[in-house]
DNA sequence: TGCAGCTATCGAATCGTTTCGATGGTGCGA
DNA sequence: TCGCACCATCGAAACGATTCGATAGCTGCA
């Protein structure tokens, strides 16, 4: 690869005009900008963002950790985080914390070396938030996104126990009492946020909560989903089950199907954050839905935000709206 | 941040002892070492990849271009190219082409500046081999994922003719011989791959190709739903549909639905790629499913290889196996 | 005692840029 | 004609590591 030493060698001139003329930091001569140009273009010289970073200390590169790409609402976020890092010049750094702790500490590590200018993350489980204050003081802009930590730093995310509780409330509206939840991994703030929805709409409605009837645990394992079914063989079985997000769904309708059981003639089903398309198949299912890709295009403009002034210091927090969307697994559709 | 110098005044050694008890590159004196280490300790330093991957000329990270990470099968490629990088030592770093030529080349140059050691590409639907070729002759190690290109490198993707030729042969077998293909943009090359496949089921039965039963069309176009919708008005309308795609099966599936029409009652149909947790909901569609994780973990041990043993120059193609699901939505479900 | 052969460490060049103070030449006003 | 300002360009020092030849000190053998 040509460097711009050879550049500058061809062009007659010294690296530092080259390196004005390429950045157009300075102004240079007509006549020497176009010789530059074109032993530019003679020797397809490019510019080297390894040599540039490490002289400038700013590397235009994000990093983004999420526990995993491959679920489906993480994959949108990404996108949208890589179309506005794109858009601004910002090159994407993806790590994935597979929800483990060590991993995701790995991963930071692997990033910072890297310099990122920013670093946006969807903290495990069981995420050290101080690692990510460390980092956070050692000077790299750090946005939270799905999630919420012990961290004081920006945050975009969606409303958990606002939707949840309007769900719930929908379906005590409906008759039932007898409510279950699958929430799945509550050290995952979204999902506790979730639980909480759930709880307050309990509240509301005086009903009491019913230990047997709030499930933790992800609904993939074979263990979870013999919880499931254990619900079914109470002596007082829910009427109605939602759940916190589509993993959990899954795993509920998964158990449920073992027994033969189905939304909503069986049970009053509906889940935060559910299934792609799923307005093509039956059941349709009542679903919370969240705007993935705007909470990473939201995230990436925090970043750029404090990129673009360092001043700013007091950290913001954004809650976007989600969506209920009612379709036939309550039950309740036409029946109201 | 400390660097490796402050290290070295602080341990009392040259800066060249650090770094070869940092990296184990050379024997250095037990006593020397300890204080070296203690050192590191205490000021918290910690390599920086920028300067080293200047000085190496290697950077320890691999790059990945694809249309759309969103799309399930790109997802859990991502996921599988990531996890096998992370493994390795390597930093991923992610691009979307939006399956747009433009901004292909972008992400490209982008990546490519940073000095990626090896590049994991879904070329898009127009992407400009030549320009990859460049690259690779440069002496970056590129690799096909999912999608073939006039370029020579390694490859790794699913086999798409043989198994389309065997869910269209199973739909002639129950009969049907008025077979629609929704396609889709046959410049991704795998939808080309796919529609042979179609081809040859038709050929090996004798059937004559009916040009207006096959679709191309992303899908996701109201135009190309209403493609769809036309096929149902023709004087002989297809007694079976096969999508290429997710996408495509989702604009199929809607656009029948307009017309109140679903499978398998009112006509046959499988797809070549399909929904997420099919099994939970009906109808359950016939499925050609790909291992998409195991696609990217493939491309990221190709890269690995080339990583390993520089004198490797044949370039080599992997096609892993599809398998297809019948289920209820071909129709032949206990029918047989 | 002198020297070969170790081992442990140092020093300096290098990777490819950016950046900023210095320099040389030109034009203009006094 | 002198001096000043100004413009275009140059030169050299960073950025933070790696790498390799050189050197110093030691052991052991002749």
């Amino acid at each position: 690869m040509a460097t711009i030493v050879d550049v500058a060698r061809l062009a007659g001139v010294s690296t530092s005009t080259v390196s004005h003329v390429v950045n157009g930091t300075r102004p240079v001569g007509d006549e020497t900008a176009q010789r530059v140009l074109a032993a530019i273009a003679s020797t397809g010289y490019r510019q080297d963002s390894l040599a540039r970073a490490l002289r400038r200390a700013r590397t235009d590169s994000v990093g983004i950790v999420v526990s995993n790409v491959a679920q489906p609402a993480f994959a949108e976020m990404v996108r949208g985080v890589e179309r506005e890092a794109a858009e601004a010049g910002f090159t994407l750094l993806l790590a994935n914390s597979g929800e483990d702790r060590a991993r995701e500490s790995k991963a930071l590590a692997a990033l910072t070396a890297r310099r990122v200018d920013g670093l946006i993350i969807a903290p495990a489980a069981h995420s050290s938030w101080r690692e990510l204050d460390k980092i956070r003081r050692a000077g790299t802009p750090v946005v939270l996104m799905d999630r919420t930590s012990r961290l004081s730093a920006d945050m975009v995310g969606v409303e958990n126990s606002p939707p949840m509780r309007d769900l719930v409330l929908h379906l005590i509206d409906h008759g039932h009492r007898r409510i279950a939840l699958a929430a799945g991994d509550l050290a995952v703030s979204t999902i506790a946020e979730r639980r909480q929805g759930y709880f307050d709409a309990l509240n509301e409605a005086e009903i009491k909560v019913n230990s047997a009837y709030v499930l933790t645990g992800s609904g993939l394992s074979e263990d979870s989903r013999a919880d499931v079914r254990a619900l079914f063989d109470l002596r007082q079985p829910p009427t109605a089950i939602v759940a916190t997000s589509t993993e959990t769904a899954a795993g509920v309708l998964e158990a449920a199907a073992d027994l033969g059981l189905t939304p909503p003639a069986d049970f009053a089903f509906g889940t935060f954050d559910g299934f792609a398309h799923a307005d093509l198949f039956r059941p349709r299912i009542t679903t919370i839905t969240q705007p993935a890709y705007d909470i990473g295009v939201t995230a990436m403009q925090l970043l750029l935000r404090r990129f673009g002034d360092a001043s700013v210091t007091r950290s913001k927090t954004v809650r976007l709206k989600a969506d209920i969307a009612y379709r036939d697994s309550c039950g309740c559709i036409g029946a109201s």
